[in-house]
DNA sequence: CGTGCGCTTGAGATACTTCAATGCTAGTGG
DNA sequence: CCACTAGCATTGAAGTATCTCAAGCGCACG
């Protein structure tokens, strides 16, 4: 399937790996990476603890999240990624996935060969360049997140989740402003924040009764961002610096 | 201060980051980072949150700790250092320190000029793909923590943290068999786990009732490792990828 | 010979979990 | 169009892992 000029430019404007990309070198990275775009379901894997790595994806609709799995069932989300965002251990030398990544609504996503990618990564600098900042923005972001596991409480994980978050869709343009689409489940936010699905429920309510944030029929509504910012711990300036993270 | 042959050598050899340089090469990237060779004591600050970065350090002896610190004295510590190991926001482009470093021990390190340093991986290839490696290796880790942090018992956080502590020592060839130094407090272990000095002290003294592990006079001994696995969830061969893991 | 830091232990408090039941809503098959 | 089911949110009640507060002890250091 080739991918068409509209496609090409999607690509160019959405996707942080190839923002500084030349669309001829992308299309170029495209064809040599056999690109094809494709459509899941809900709840669909897309890969699994202990799979052979064969390709890389990039999310251009819905949300995945890749989580790790114990033996007796214990599930950590790692991550929540929507468009734009690269899933896969691209970059690393690691044959097998070490982790589970899975739809969590509808997803379109390209598919680009794994070895064709990494070789396209050593020939061209600036994906290169790309893939390292990538590396450290997540990296960035996996250690804030051992901080709010490791020392904060369950409503500051909750709230400070919500935010992340808020400015993830802020800064992709998809919040209007104090709400956005909200496809998780509590179970969701508990995986992903060490907690239990039902005391992320009572956490819920308390923030709907403090007036900070409610959540319905999978929106999210900030209704006083300053009252969320006091669970979160958070400034105004911290979230601003929020929205200018990510992938840049 | 110009480093000797027998510095570079050593440099050469323990360093991952610069594991694959020509000697040539890397005395060439120390000359343009004015690198030097210092010495400092326990406790002392590498850096502080919210300083400038003007240098990145490279650790030869004894051990640093990276740490988050809240506004009202919670500490999380993200990362433990030691020889080989490279500290400080090198790779990414953020201009001020975002965390603590603090030595635990006396250290002996390297201090290379920053924004020479970036000069010098942006124009020399190996060095950029070495710290792209480095991001991931970190990443992986940080996410093991995540999920220990996030989905774990306090015994499996502790008995997890000193295996990965004795896959380090054992990777470094620092282990005499089942014993290794261990300059850590109680109160170190608890801030890199999440939980309390008082709790890692009872967990400790289960340990060492149940015959699994114990810490005398900064020395850590591995009564029986099969019970430290059993308590950590591991297998033998998940310990063993602990150790081939690392910055190669 | 005090003083401070780290380890140890006890007793009581609490944040979060577990188990269990109820209700709501959307989808499914008859 | 209704009965049935499954998934998710909600709430109550009881349990527990971990925390907090507090005290004593040993050792190193000045």
């Amino acid at each position: 399937m080739m991918p068409s000029a509209d496609e090409v430019q999607e690509l160019v404007a959405h996707v942080p790996l190839f923002g500084s990309l030349r669309s001829e070198s992308l299309k170029h990275i495209l064809e040599q990476t056999s690109a094809r775009l494709v459509e899941d379901g809900s709840r669909q894997f897309i890969s699994r603890h202990g799979q052979e790595v064969t390709d890389v994806s990039i999310i251009m609709d819905g949300w995945v999240m890749r989580y790790d799995l114990l033996a007796d069932g214990r599930r950590q989300i790692l991550e929540f990624g929507t468009s734009g965002d690269t899933v896969g251990p691209f970059g690393t030398t690691a044959t097998h996935h070490q982790y589970f990544v899975q739809t969590i609504t509808p997803v379109r996503r390209w598919i680009l060969d794994a070895e064709s990618f990494s070789a396209a990564a050593r020939k061209e600098p600036e994906l290169h360049r790309r893939l390292t900042l990538l590396a450290f923005t997540a990296l960035s972001e996996r250690e804030d997140m051992v901080t709010d596991l490791g020392r904060r409480s369950a409503p500051e994980r909750i709230a400070r989740l919500i935010l992340r978050l808020l400015a993830r869709m802020d800064r992709a343009g998809s919040s209007k402003g104090n709400q956005y689409d909200f496809p998780f489940k509590q179970s969701h936010i508990a995986d992903a924040t060490g907690l239990t699905a039902v005391h992320v429920n009572r956490t819920l309510m308390s923030f709907r009764k403090s007036n900070a944030v409610r959540i319905d029929n999978g929106v999210l509504t900030v209704v006083n961002i300053d009252v969320l910012l006091l669970l979160a711990e958070m400034t105004m300036a911290d979230f601003n610096a929020l929205k200018r993270k990510g992938p840049a």
